[in-house]
RNA sequence: UCGGUGGUAGCUCAGUGGCAGAGCGAUCGGCUGUUAACCGAUUGGUCGUAGGUUCGAAUCCUACCCGCCGAGCCA
């Protein structure tokens, strides 16, 4: 048994190969067809004189999504797409099925997700997906070979991160409350005084009820963080990371990018690295060019990200956010306690930020003060506050997130294509 | 939550006051190189739900339900 994916390795041998037929094609002497097998997409070909009258008879008549297995010899076809085909000479049926849902036709995005266990099958989300593996494995290579520690944080918690965002509310048996989590940086944060180097991987949920291209309740995140990395070494780490990952999928994922249609000239420039930074202040005065003036100390929203996105071609950073816009454990400059050594990355093409990252307050007492002033529950930080009475260092970190990440990879026209069943506001099925 | 937009055959849609339609799919037949194949036939309906106006409503009115797009918030 052998899969397609390596089926050009045995030019002119007969093999076996167990698949489901997407696709058949008849005249009255030959039948073509197209069959997948999780490995990747192949054309078959059937003559009527050249197998006995009930095989031919059965192939022609094979419905959408059959399983089977065929026998057949690879060979090199030049009216082929892929090069090679494969000539059967028997199959052996699984199961025939009947009415299958996706055809091949046009559909709409409600009907798609709501047959999205069957839609994983089709060429686009297969890709996507696969796609989606080489990213996270990736991202593990890339920090298990800089010497960072895996390290898996909770996901219920009994407060809030961040004093941002909504929590979605857990029942403890009635007696008391607990809430998913939105972020595992404080944890990683304790596991970085422990361990140096280490980052988190897992989904994060956000009880907001946005309804955009950019947004689940339920995603996945990497959150690094490092003991004794500034808020320079942050940014680098974070362009050594996106650009490595950027190269690698182009690399190795070049068939999936071709099914996926992808412009590759929009990937290319942030496979090299370089991301530009621009300061907060200097991204005002651009955006009051472009005629999207904001006051200093305004956050920036999806018009203005994709409008200083616009002007690059590879992701950049923008770092020295005022102080009360951002998160409360934020270290600010030593000469200018309005603005927080923190930077966002924003991607090209309006797939607004991938990227949240910042160095961390290691000093107790400006850290009780800024958990003060953001009336943050001091007790349940009690243990965090701990980390900077018991060998404080400068530390720095940031989260990524991967579902914006892939979508921007692979050009989605959403978020919830990049995932197998995305949790949104209006679908909790399949 | 706000703004916009939509819901008609399995799917994608047309029909805007007068017999419920097309393409695709499916089924059957034809065709030796197809790529969303092609040709012919057959099949196909709670027009989102409830109420109202009218001789007559998919079409006009009211309320509600469910999507999609955008905004805010964020990754």
């Amino acid at each position: 048994m052998i899969s397609i994916e390596t089926l050009k390795a045995h030019l002119g041998k007969t093999v076996d190969l167990n698949a489901w037929v997407t696709r058949v094609r008849s005249s009255g002497k030959i039948a073509f067809l197209q069959l997948r097998d999780g490995t990747g997409f192949i054309q078959s070909v059937i003559v009527k004189n050249e197998v006995p009258e009930d095989v031919f008879a059965l192939a022609k008549g094979l419905n959408q999504e059959t399983s089977l297995k065929v026998r057949g010899e690879v060979r090199q076809d030049d009216r082929s797409p892929l090069g090679v085909e494969l000539g059967i000479i028997s199959l052996e049926l699984y199961q025939s099925p009947q009415d299958y849902p996706i055809t091949p036709k046009e559909h709409g995005v409600e009907f798609l997700f709501d047959h999205r266990h069957l839609h994983l099958r089709h060429r686009k989300p297969w890709a996507t997906l696969r796609i989606r593996d080489e990213l996270e494995r990736g991202m593990h290579d890339f920090f298990s070979d800089r010497g960072f520690i895996r390290f898996d944080v909770p996901l219920f918690m009994s407060t809030a991160a961040e004093d941002t965002t909504n929590l979605f509310e857990i029942d403890l048996f009635g007696e008391d409350k607990a809430y998913l989590s939105q972020s595992g940086q404080l944890y990683a944060e304790a596991g970085a005084m422990a361990f140096g180097k280490v980052y988190t991987f897992g989904p994060t949920f956000r009880a907001e009820k946005s309804k955009t291209r950019k947004h689940l309740l339920e995603f996945w995140m990497i959150e690094p963080e490092v003991a004794f990395l500034d808020h320079q070494g942050n940014m680098q780490l974070q362009e050594d990371m996106l650009s490595y990952l950027v190269k690698r999928i182009l690399d190795k994922k070049a068939y999936e990018l071709e099914l996926l249609e992808r412009d590759l000239t929009k990937l290319e420039p942030a496979s090299q690295g370089k991301f530009p930074r621009i300061t907060y202040d200097h991204a005002l005065e651009v955006l009051a060019k472009k005629g999207l003036g904001l006051e200093w100390g305004e956050d920036f929203g999806a018009p203005h990200e994709t409008a200083l996105g616009e002007d690059y071609d590879r992701p950049i950073f923008i770092e020295a956010w005022p102080t009360k816009a951002k998160a409360f454990y934020m270290q600010p400059f030593e000469n200018d306690p309005d603005r927080v050594k923190c930077a966002d990355l924003i991607a090209p093409d309006g797939y607004g930020e991938l990227i949240g990252g910042s160095e961390r307050i290691h000093d107790l007492a400006l850290l009780e003060q800024r958990i003060k002033e953001h009336k943050l529950p001091e007790a349940a930080l009690k243990w965090y506050l701990d980390l900077r009475r018991f060998g404080s260092v400068p530390h720095s970190g940031f989260g990524i997130g991967i579902e914006r990440t892939l979508a921007w990879i692979v050009g989605a026209d959403h978020v919830r294509e990049v995932i197998p069943f995305p949790r949104m506001l209006t679908r909790m099925e399949p």
